[in-house]
DNA sequence: ATAATGATTCGCT
DNA sequence: GCGAATCATTATG
């Protein structure tokens, strides 16, 4: 069980496009416990939004059905989960009905509880920033890993779920360029779709400020 | 069957 | 700042 907090429901993540739901995640937590009583959660603080099948910096671009893309055509609040650089499992969220393959990468979050866990999987002091500000360090701080491709977000009984939580009286979200494009991605890869909290201490710096709200 | 590549991270200079 | 680490996935032969 989750605890005091609601968990968002399966409705939630096809009432939007994925570009808008990248920006609601924004501020909610990320709960996981992935064995028996191994509870670790954070609050996200940084997004960005992949949406096939004209987004060409998508796995899914052109609405490419392979082995790893299936799961980003599962139905929307599905867990996609995978390996990157042959070392790094990242985390996202699938959005849209059932067949449109878009989804929302997690790349930072702020740790809430279990902090001394995510310490332990990282091997490093758990006061650092570094913890858990990158899409390979989060998914390591809480356990996450391609074992839990495909699951479902929605249900209380997952091992991975997405928590409703109120946002600050202050919170701010600021807009940028993804990261990580290679040449290939062309234009798609200035689209502002990488969204943070501003000011918040666990997401990268803004190299380029493109809107806020 | 083989080869290229990446939504990254870390350590060293 | 730069380059290595490291392997699943994908395309191609």
């Amino acid at each position: 069980m989750a605890g005091e907090l609601s968990i968002i429901s399966r409705s939630f993540y096809s009432c939007m496009d994925a570009v808008s739901i990248a920006r609601e995640l924004l501020g909610t937590i990320l709960y996981t416990e992935i064995n028996p009583g191994e509870i670790t959660t954070g609050r996200i603080v940084e997004t960005e939004a992949y949406m096939a099948p004209e987004d060409l910096a998508c796995h899914a671009r052109g609405n490419k059905r392979t082995s790893r893309t299936e799961t980003m055509f599962a139905r929307p609040g599905t867990a996609y989960v995978y390996k990157c650089y042959g070392i790094h499992d990242l985390f996202n969220l699938v959005t849209a009905p059932e067949n449109v393959a878009h989804a929302i990468l997690i790349r930072a979050i702020e740790p809430l509880k279990g902090i001394d866990l995510m310490a332990t999987r990282r091997k490093m002091d758990r006061k650092k920033v570094e913890l858990v500000n990158g899409p390979g360090k989060l998914t390591k701080a809480l356990g996450i890993s391609t074992l839990h491709d495909g699951i479902d977000l929605a249900s209380e009984f997952s091992p991975i779920q997405i928590l409703k939580s109120e946002k600050a009286p202050n919170f701010k979200i600021i807009a940028g360029p993804r990261v990580g494009m290679s040449h290939h991605t062309k234009h798609c890869g200035h689209y502002p779709w990488r969204f943070r909290i501003s000011g918040n201490r666990y997401t990268s710096l803004p190299k380029e400020v493109r809107y806020e709200w």
